[in-house]
DNA sequence: CAGGAACCGTACCGTACGGTACTGAATAAT
DNA sequence: ATTATTCAGTACCGTACGGTACGGTTCCTG
């Protein structure tokens, strides 16, 4: 189960559309619900074939990780030379981004499968999703950063401290509480504002600070 | 099932041996090793006792958290002046406190099974967690922020906003980082003294930051 | 057209779990 | 001392799931 991803195309579209229904039966009804008869049934095909492509359920879920991974793809932030009114732009995008992702069906899923796997010495899957599942989010974000701090606009030490904070100050306690089944909140906007600012306020240089 | 926290003793000493031991089979194998059978073996108490005293194995979860819930006591902060020196401890002993919490044992280990159980109807586990689990140490870091405000150390408009920033710069993704199976941390240290000097810096007034 | 590979649908097996019933011992009540 | 209650221990049942085997169909290949 090597985890390389310089592959092949990864999976065939006969194995992505049975991926793309595994995926809605466990949004649907979480893990439960996810039984290798019902994924069979609701994809029409056959229990055999499904052991052929992946071995075996922990498989299959190891499977379901890395092809919802592969999905999320965040356009590289075009050397645009950053103001102090781009950068701050840019900061909420990712802000909004960051909690659309984290709200969503399918991550919110694949996060509790994944952290009620933890424990079984098979489980992988925590590794797997938070190798695959954020690195792509988190590299746009840390390359913002350096944009920032090469423009004169940040200043920071430690990069990944820094963002660290400016993950927290985003989304706080939330992604916990959506996990425990609390409703997705609606705010997305005002929130990434006052996180944004709030970072700023901590992290701009004075020439932001005059903005 | 009511949850009603005035209620008797609201376990006798033989339940709560019983609940020790659930807790300890949660924490060392995860929710599958949580099976009825497994409990009643590891308390020596048959099966029947334990549907008498729990109703059902929902009952017998529900209990688990109530129980775990009501051994958290945070000694409320007495009301001695705060200065900006004594605020900043304070509020550091609240960061490695918060952080001790959530990386213990069984924290980890009921916020995985309640993560685990949301999105099955009968999961009243989330919100029983949401609300039992936090309200104490969400309690405390209140009063003490209000404190903070009357004292004109900190100055901030919505409390609950402040104190989530509060929360987010503290913890920031490491409790998810920790469910899905990242050993803790061991800077808490660090971590606490980095996130109260942002927080001071957002809403600490003059008054404090001279000091 | 013949042979084979891929695969669907289904039937099957072993196991493990939640929940219930029963028995016998120990203790409390009368 | 006798009866009633509680509870441990065990055996049991139904169900549901993971995994495997098999028959039949389609489709591709030589």
């Amino acid at each position: 189960m090597m985890l390389d991803s310089r592959k092949q195309p990864e999976f065939s579209t006969r194995q992505i559309a049975v991926l793309e229904e595994a995926l809605r039966l466990l949004v649907a009804g979480g893990e439960k619900a996810l039984t290798t008869a019902g994924v069979a049934r609701a994809a029409n095909c056959s229990k055999e074939s499904l052991y052929k492509w992946f071995g075996d359920r922990d498989g299959l879920l190891s499977a379901m990780i890395a092809y919802q991974a592969s999905k999320v793809r965040t356009l590289e932030s075009d050397g645009e030379r950053l103001t102090a009114q781009s950068l701050r732009e840019r900061l909420e995008t990712f802000a909004r981004d960051l909690l659309a992702v984290l709200s969503g069906d399918v991550s919110l899923a694949l996060n509790r499968l994944a952290i009620g796997q933890v424990s079984r010495e098979s489980a992988k899957l925590g590794e797997l999703l938070r190798e695959r599942g954020r690195r792509q989010i988190d590299r746009r974000a840390r390359a913002l950063l350096d944009a920032g701090q090469r423009a004169g606009l940040l200043f920071f030490a430690e990069g990944e401290d820094t963002y660290r904070t400016l993950y927290g100050l985003i989304v706080s306690d939330l992604h916990v509480r959506m996990l425990l089944g609390e409703a997705p909140t609606k705010d997305t906007e005002r929130r990434a504002e006052r996180a944004v600012s709030a970072f700023l306020r901590l992290y701009g240089t004075e020439k932001i600070q005059a903005a």
